[in-house]
DNA sequence: CTGTTAGCGCGTTCAC
DNA sequence: GTGAACGCGCTAACAG
C-alpha cells in the first residue's frame, strides 16, 4: 500500500505551535524528507531542478533546521567549549576573539565559561559541557590538570592553554624566552640592578617569566636581583614599587611580569617624584594596547593572544573526527621585544655601537 | 509477558562505541528508562529507595545525560546566546563575565559570538544561533535594529544592550546623565573652554555621551565648545590632541568619550610638554582599571559593565517560558562621577566652599 | 536520483 | 510508584 501521506497537517500540533520542520517542507515541496535533508546539507546528488525547488519552498516557509535534532542524529554539535580561569581584561577578550574568528570560518560556535576560581567549579562546568561540545579549549592552573585528565572523556579533543600535561595537546607562549630577551635588552642597556615584579605563583605564565628573569640574572656576577611580589593587577605593581621605595637602594630597572603591573609601577614612581627612564627604567610583558600610550611608552614583550586563540581552535578542530590518537601537539608561540622609551634611548638590538654608547652613558 | 530485557547489549553498538545512555542505566538498575528519567530530573515521585539505587548505578556507570536528546525532547537548550559587535578590551570581557556569572547560577550556558563589523555578518550569526539558544543578548548598532526585528523569531526572548528599539527589552547605560555630570563637574571647577573627543558615530553610547556634552554646554553662554573626532581607541585620543595642538587656542579641559581616548590624549599632551591638570584638565568615561593608575589618575565616570551583563541575563532569563508578551523592559543603569587628580585638586562635589576656591584658582 | 524507514537519547502521557 | 510506547526533528542506510 503506497499510501501517500497527504493529510500531513493533522498529526502535528500536539504541543506548542512548533516551528516548521523538515516534514513540512517535504510535504509542501512534494518530495520526501530525505531529499530535503540532502538539499539542505548539500550531501549526495540531487537533481538541480529538485534542489532549487526545495530550496525555494524552504526559504518561503522560513525553514530553519533544528540543531538539537541534527546534533542528536549526527552526534556532533559544531560547537567547541572554552573554559577559562579568572582572567581579566584584554587577555580574556583577545583569546575569545581569536577563537571566535577562527571558529566562525569553520561554522563553529563557541560555548564559553570564564572566571573559575576554584578547581571544583571548573570541573563542574567541564562536566556540564559534556555532550554539548565537540572539543574543548581549556586554560587551567597546573594543579587541575591531573583531575582534568580523569574527568574528561579521553576521546574528546582538547587543547590546554598555557599549562602543561603529558599526553594532551598544549599551546603555550614563549614566556621564558621573552623574559630572557627582555633581560638581555636591559643588560645591554647597562642595567645591572634589575628588580622583577612577579605574577601570581599559581600562574604558569608568571612562573615561566620569573624563570627567565632568574636564569638570565645568574649569568653575570655583577647582576643584583630583587624580586617583588605581584599578582598581575595594576595595584600590585603600584604596591611593589611602594615597598621597594622604602627598602634600600632603588634598582636601576624594574621588569614587571606584565604590563598592567608596569603601569601601576610607573604610577607609584611618578607619585614619588622619580622619572622614567631617567631615575629608573621600566619594562613589562604582553604589549597591551595602552602600553604605547602611557608616558613614557612602555618597552615590553609582545604576545599575540588573538593568534593564540586562533591556533587553539585550529588545533582542536583538526583533532575532531580523528579517532587515531597521535602524539600530542605541543606548540609554543613566539614573543618579540618591543623597544619603547621607558627603558632609555631607543636603540636597536642589532646595533652594537649604539648599545655601547648607551652602556657607557648608563655606567 | 513481562520479559525483562536482559540481553540489552546486542542491539546497541551499531555505530560508534557511544556513551552510556539512559537505557543502559535502566537495564543495569533493573528499572525502566522512565524511572531513570524521573530520578535524574527529580520530577514526579519515585520511591526513595529506587531513587538512591538508580542514582548509584548511574554514578558508577558515569552516566551523563545527552543534552542534544534532552533539548530535542523538551525544546529547551539551557543556553543563551550573546552577540556582540567588534568591541575590544575590558568592555567585552566584563560584560561576558557578568552574564556568565549570572548564567552559571541558573545552570545556563552561554554561546558567544563577538567582533561583528557588518550587519550581515551579525544576522548570519543570529540565524545560526536559532534553535541553539533559549534567549538572546544582543548588542548592535542602531542601524541593525530594524532588520533584527524581522530576522528574529519574535517569540525568542531577547534583550538589547545599549541600543533602543520599541517593543524589545533594552538595557542601557546612563550615558547622557554621566556626561552631563562630568560637564557639571568641569564647570564647577571653573573650566569654560571644554573640548570633547567623540566616539564612533555609529555607536549609541558615544552619541548619548556627546548629547550630554552638547546639552550641558549650551546652558551657559560663556562656554566654548569644540568637538574632536575619535573612535574609542587610545590612538584616536592621541590624534585628537595632536590636531587640537596645531589649531588655535588649547581648551582648558578635554573630556574624552571614553577612558582609552583620555589616556591617548594624556600621552599626546605629555609628549607636547603640557602638564595635566596644570595646563589642561582631562577626563574620561568608563573607569577602566588603568584609569586610576595613569599619571595623574583620571577623573572619569564609572560604569559597571559586569553588572550590565548580570542584569542582561536576569532579564532574558525571566522572559524564558513567559508566553505572555508584556510591555518591554527598559532599564537604564546609573553611572557615577569618580573624581581624581587629572582635573585639578581633589574636591567633593558636595563641598561648595572648596569648589569656590578651585573656581577662583582656575579663573 | 529519490523515497522509506530505522534509529539518535530522552521526556512524557497513559495504563497498570 | 512504575513501565511501555510514542514523538521530538533529523540523518543515514537501504531499496527502488
Amino acid at each position: 500500500m503506497t499510501r501517500i501521506s497527504s493529510k500531513q497537517a493533522s498529526p502535528r500540533q500536539r504541543r506548542r505551535p512548533s516551528a516548521v520542520t523538515i516534514h513540512d517542507v517535504a510535504a509542501r515541496a512534494g518530495v520526501s524528507v530525505a531529499t530535503v535533508s540532502r538539499v539542505i546539507n548539500r550531501k549526495a546528488l540531487v537533481r538541480e531542478e529538485t534542489s532549487r525547488h526545495v530550496l525555494a519552498v524552504a526559504q518561503s516557509m522560513k525553514y530553519v533546521p533544528n540543531v538539537a535534532a541534527r546534533s542528536l542524529s549526527i552526534r556532533r554539535s559544531h560547537t567547541i567549549g572554552v573554559v577559562l580561569p579568572d582572567v581579566h581584561g584584554d587577555f580574556f577578550s583577545e583569546v575569545i576573539r581569536g577563537i571566535d574568528s577562527a571558529a566562525r570560518k569553520a561554522s563553529f560556535h563557541i560555548l564559553v565559561s570564564g572566571s573559575h576560581s576554584d578547581r571544583n567549579e571548573m570541573l563542574e562546568v567541564l562536566d556540564a559541557m559534556h555532550g554539548r561540545v565537540d572539543a574543548l579549549i581549556v586554560m587551567a592552573p597546573d594543579v587541575s590538570i591531573a583531575a582534568l585528565n580523569e574527568q574528561l572523556p579521553s576521546n574528546l579533543p582538547l587543547v590546554l592553554l598555557n599549562s602543561t600535561a603529558a599526553d594532551r595537546d598544549t599551546l603555550t607562549i614563549d614566556n621564558y624566552g621573552g623574559a630572557a630577551a627582555m633581560m638581555a635588552h636591559l643588560y645591554a642597556l647597562g642595567h645591572r640592578r634589575i628588580a622583577f615584579i612577579k605574577g601570581p605563583h599559581a600562574n604558569a605564565d608568571a612562573r615561566e617569566r620569573l624563570r627567565g628573569y632568574r636564569t638570565f640574572a645568574r649569568r653575570d656576577a655583577s647582576m643584583q636581583t630583587r624580586e617583588l611580589e605581584g599578582d598581575f593587577t595594576e595595584h600590585s605593581g603600584y604596591d611593589a614599587v611602594r615597598s621597594a621605595l622604602g627598602a634600600g637602594r632603588m634598582p636601576q630597572a624594574i621588569f614587571a611580569a606584565n604590563d598592567s603591573m608596569a603601569v601601576g609601577a610607573m604610577s607609584a614612581l611618578a607619585e614619588a617624584g622619580l622619572t622614567v627612564p631617567g631615575d629608573v627604567a621600566i619594562s613589562g610583558f604582553d604589549d597591551i594596547p595602552i602600553a604605547r600610550f602611557v608616558a613614557p611608552p612602555l618597552t615590553t614583550i609582545r604576545v599575540d593572544i588573538e593568534e593564540l586563540g586562533r591556533r587553539a581552535f585550529e588545533t582542536v578542530f583538526l583533532a575532531i573526527d580523528q579517532p587515531v590518537r597521535r602524539r600530542p601537539v605541543r606548540e609554543r608561540l613566539p614573543t618579540s621585544l618591543i623597544v619603547r622609551k621607558s627603558c632609555g634611548a631607543h636603540i636597536h638590538q642589532s646595533n652594537p655601537v649604539e648599545r655601547q654608547q648607551i652602556r657607557r652613558r648608563n655606567a
